[in-house]
DNA sequence: TTACATTTTTAGACAAGGCTAAAATTTAAT
DNA sequence: ATTAAATTTTAGCCTTGTCTAAAAATGTAA
């Protein structure tokens, strides 16, 4: 159907619009380590192909037809995170780099029967929610703990940043999901805080604490 | 590692290959549905990779390297079809093309805890052989049909056309793998043959002969 | 509002893979 | 042994997706 090319620019828009009216050609660029260059020429294949819509020097969104293919994708990848961990003893820092090329694989009975496999999952292993074969899924709420009033607290939803550095980072900490996490100090000048698990108290920087997302209880 | 389209002229010069000691360029632009000079083009590059021996206008043969990494290949896809069958529920004559696209994702682990999921399998649903992570793979004798002697029997242990056409013509007779074959006339003039199964008699073509492969009794 | 900085697009090039048409080589057949 | 037929290679072009460098548009700050 679509190039895995396309496919992957189709996946990064999606994620950077969120919200945003418009996507910009650069943010795309860094989203995707290519050239600002690079992306102008696949924005116009992709408006010629009605996926999206595309606004010389002002950005671009996804069209209805775009998202549609955005969510298959994500679907896809989701879940194949799920079998990952669940059936091949994937941990959850080793899944990413592979379900990027297990997301292109096109078949619609393969994905189909592999949600009935590992029992239509709701959320893959880092959290986040995956959509089922319309392309519906919940957006929970989840706050990133830079964004916490001191003294809150929540369970661990989500992460941001799915990196193995960072889950590794996490492992070491003994936070996963479902980690009870509160806010204890808020440092206004770098933006640093005090958490506390159930375990122990931890000081993060900024950069962890946007990347961790809790349900606020 | 290597290109998709250079894994598909390893797989198919591999498959040629199968005794002879060189493959021609045309062999290999009818098993790809290429043209020749994309196939020497492709050689080339092959040959500066040392994965394949190309010795123009005679042929080309697959290094060590190349043999390798064609039993890789074989081994990949063979155990995807297991997995499409035991464990998504496919047919047999469903697994071949999506096999073609799974076979090509890069991860040494995904491929070994497959095989431990699966339980090691020793053949596909085809029943040919899976090569272990060694790349070994015991070379059973088989059989076609069309070369057996008048009388002779055996058990289906292999199919050598895996078209969806040709396994579903096998589903509607009542064929599968380990099916008793016995072979009653063997007609001179086209080739054709009749032959008995446990449940009924059946007069096959030379095509469909030289396809199925048994193991001689 | 003019000047500078940033962002984005265009123009031109390149690598991978593939095709067609023509040339070269090998094989087969008088 | 020559010619004819088949195979294989070369030459030149195309598409996809990428890049660099230069030009154009937009945004910002004095």
């Amino acid at each position: 159907m679509h190039s895995v090319s396309e496919e992957n620019y189709i996946k990064t828009i999606y994620h950077l619009q969120d919200g945003k009216s418009l996507v910009s050609t650069n943010d795309i660029a860094g989203g995707m380590n290519t050239k600002a260059s690079s992306v102008t020429d696949m924005l116009k294949k992709l408006a010629d192909k009605n996926l999206a819509e595309y606004i010389p020097y002002k950005g671009t969104r996804l069209t209805q037809n775009g998202i549609n293919c955005a969510t298959q994708i994500i679907r896809k990848h989701r879940l194949w995170e799920v079998f990952l961990v669940e059936k091949l003893d994937f941990s959850w820092d080793e899944v990413h780099e592979v379900a990027e090329q297990l997301e292109h694989i096109q078949s619609r009975k393969l994905i189909d029967e592999l949600d009935k496999l590992l029992e239509y999952p709701k959320y893959d292993p880092h959290g986040d929610p995956i959509p089922d074969a319309q392309g519906n899924y919940e957006k929970t709420a989840k706050t990133a703990i830079s964004k916490l009033e001191k003294g809150q607290s929540g369970v661990l939803a989500g992460v941001h940043d799915t990196s193995t550095r960072f889950l590794q980072y996490l492992d070491k900490h003994q936070i996963e999901l479902g980690t009870q996490i509160q806010l204890l100090e808020l440092e206004a000048f770098d933006g640093s805080c005090l958490i506390k698990t159930d375990l122990k108290e931890l000081h993060i920087s900024k950069t962890i604490a946007d990347n961790l997302y809790l349900k606020v209880l």
